[in-house]
DNA sequence: CAGCTGTGTGATACTCAGTACCGCTGTAAC
DNA sequence: GTTACAGCGGTACTGAGTATCACACAGCTG
């Protein structure tokens, strides 16, 4: 290929991209095959399989490599907890859909009513969900409950990037970066809690002799509380 | 089919999934054709997908009734609060499993193993992660952050749910009912502790003029503990 | 220029899951 | 008997995904 060519025309990987979306609007996922596909793309179905592994890779974002992205985060994080750590390699997901723009709506509109890609979608999430849990479990070591505490922290850091997401992809918020934000201190403040509340709810105890004026109170009180953890 | 022959003959179904089970223990699930399995059972190709949808649906469980089952499970519920409740219900699945004993060992050594059986799998588990959430979703109405604390909820039931599940499939528990409890209120924990810690960390403040004795300082706090929800 | 090599491409043929249709057979009802 | 019906097997088809092979077009080399 010469290279003017190559500055006017599309890469294959796109223009298949291109082809399978209009496509999948036209007549429906189903209703479409691989052989169409490459037809509208102007390349034959070898092609097509050479650059996607299957019909439904088309429509999908690299997940191979934004997991490496995201394992990579994990790998040089210097957050002081697991749960913040993940919450902040989660943000690229995020980021990368966001990048996506337009492209990542369509997508939705069509994991939304093809139960096949939805189906997908959601395998895809789960590797994620396990990228967190393992990371998680190293990071912890073999503490008591600390499989049961990572799957739970790993779920809630997806489910919760999951639904600010969805927000974005339905355009119910302008601000998705803000709101994984305040989703994420929501989840971690739901692990971060002092513990074992049930036998110590935090409450302090102050004790004194009769004769004392409120403000002396209120003085070992502030005492108190400047000694707590 | 006469009445002494039925008494012999196990069922066309069970007589399916004996012979899959076997042949995808002797090659391999992707080496193993639907075929295979029908000649195997000794029945026509046509009657293997009469019983079962696809090649996956006969390793399977019937997920369709044991759903059906939460559901109504949830429709009566009287529990006090939506988690709860929820907790109560995924109950079932984990008492389907045990019941089906050595089987439902024998299926996990099958999806650990075969990518596209574990797909199936998380997406299976999906779709008691959405009839939880929606369940919650209706029990909490359009509270403030209903929606995000519905999908933190399922996520972490169901999550708590499948941690117990692996831990009986893999040998490491003999009591996973006992299990599933400790785990459940470990979750309904994470969310029945003082919401909005970061902001109302559940501290009282009493205020009183100079002048009082600690006794009556006393005496209001206990007022005022009194006062709260 | 001729020859060599590697890479991307397209055509063909194949396997197998899943669907649609049709004809057979045994059973139950009238 | 015959009519109705339900379960079964066979055949043929679609379409995804795989494997193979031959070709074209680069670049390099002598």
């Amino acid at each position: 290929m010469r290279e003017d060519e190559q500055v006017a025309t599309i890469s294959v990987r796109d223009r298949l991209v291109d082809a399978a979306f209009e496509l999948f609007a036209e007549r429906g996922y189903e209703q479409t095959t691989v052989d169409d596909i490459a037809d509208r793309a102007g390349v034959g179905r070898t092609t097509f399989f050479r650059q996607y592994r299957s019909k439904e890779d088309v429509i999908f974002p690299d997940h191979d490599r934004l997991i490496a992205a995201v394992r990579d985060r994990l790998a040089t994080s210097t957050e002081s907890t697991a749960i913040v750590a993940v919450s902040e390699a989660v943000r690229l997901v995020l980021l990368r859909y966001v990048d996506e723009g337009e492209r990542a709506r369509r997508r939705y509109a069509l994991t939304s009513s093809v139960a096949t890609l939805r189906d997908r979608e959601i395998v895809s999430v789960a590797r994620y969900q396990r990228l967190f849990r393992e990371f998680i479990v190293d990071w912890m070591g073999p503490a008591r409950d600390a499989a049961l505490r990572a799957e739970l922290m790993s779920a809630a850091v997806v489910s919760a990037h999951n639904h600010v997401l969805r927000r974005w992809l339905r355009k119910d918020t302008d601000d998705p970066v803000g709101e994984l934000g305040a989703a994420m201190s929501q989840v971690t403040a739901l692990f971060t809690e002092d513990r074992d509340a049930s036998s110590d709810d935090g409450s302090i105890v102050v004790v004194l002799r009769d004769g004392r004026r409120p403000s002396q109170v209120a003085a070992a009180v502030r005492r108190a509380l400047a000694e707590q953890p």
